[in-house]
DNA sequence: AACTTCCCCAACCGCCGTTAT
DNA sequence: AATAACGGCGGTTGGGGAAGT
């Protein structure tokens, strides 16, 4: 037995949306905020189907929401978050603030794929994209988990994020990820100081990563890492830095690489994470 | 000026995972 | 446990304007 599709009911309107619609939208969610999406329309007078309701809102309405173009930097972190992230374009939306999923899934349509070599656009495999979807639920899951041994009353409500990753001291082997959160700015800076060897493939495994878990460095004596360490982490090849200072790697060893890139990305998500906790 | 083609992007469709009953 | 409802996501469409002929 299948499920009706959202706009089943007769006279539902579709297509594209009045001002006046919109404004009736923004009335209502401003009063009562947007709670049930499929009774939305019916209490605010709508001929629209609750999914075409929390569409206009999230797309376009939203108070948030950062209209015109893509600076040449948005641009880029689409392109290097592409790289890591496929088509997951809700994913590359929590990176870019104001940004949506729908918006940057189009400039990608229709600007930045051409920009891409050719041999480049397919270079992600199968079997990578696998890999990420499982290091992504990995780390998804522990976040979670995390979260949910916390004090629902004591903890701070604030959402974690890797905003970029950025280079310091002008040093291209010395790599720092920039992270922040709706109540407290962090910087946790990874120094990558050594460059290593390519065949060293330890520098991320997990007993780096349980060291850096139960790293005694702060004070605090939680065995969490506090905001401010510094770890030191080997990394087997030089990324490049774009003049914006915006970490791109280039997109060969970026695709090379994928594995390692994106262990530090999700890494840090989860360190992140743990500092809030 | 008229027509065709191309491009952009808002909106829709269908699927999936989660939650409620 | 089964089913339906719902929100969210990614893929796709189609209307309309711009560019080309």
């Amino acid at each position: 037995m299948g499920r009706a599709p959202c706009c089943a009911k007769m006279g539902l309107k579709k297509g594209p949306w009045s001002l006046e619609e919109d404004q009736i939208l923004i009335n209502y969610i401003n009063t009562y905020g947007h709670a049930n999406w499929r009774a939305l329309p019916k209490h605010a007078g709508l001929l629209r189907c609750g999914k075409s309701c929390r569409l206009r809102w999230t797309n376009y309405l939203r108070p948030d929401i950062k209209r015109g173009n893509f600076t040449k930097e948005e641009e880029d972190s689409i392109i290097n978050f592409h790289e890591m992230l496929g088509n997951r374009w809700s994913a590359i939306a929590a990176r870019l603030p104001g940004r949506t999923d729908n918006e940057i899934k189009n400039v990608w349509h229709t600007h930045l794929k051409k920009r891409l070599p050719q041999n480049q656009q397919c270079n992600v495999s199968k079997q990578d994209k696998e890999e990420i979807m499982k290091l992504d639920l990995d780390a998804t899951k522990s976040n979670q988990d995390a979260k949910q041994e916390q004090d629902p009353v004591n903890s701070p409500q604030c959402s974690s994020d890797v905003s970029s990753f950025t280079t310091s001291d002008n040093n291209e082997n010395n790599c720092s990820i920039t992270t922040s959160n709706t109540t407290n700015d962090h910087d946790m800076s990874i120094d990558i100081n050594n460059v290593d060897s390519p065949e060293n493939d330890l520098a991320l495994d997990d007993d780096f990563w349980s060291e850096v878990l139960s790293s005694d460095n702060s004070d605090d004596t939680s065995g969490f890492p506090a905001i401010g360490d510094d770890y030191q982490i080997q990394i087997p090849f030089s990324p490049t830095v774009t003049e914006e200072g915006v970490l791109s790697a280039s997109s060969l060893s970026m695709c090379d690489n994928m594995d390692f890139w994106y262990d530090v990305y999700t890494r840090a998500e989860e360190l992140t994470g743990l500092l809030e906790l």
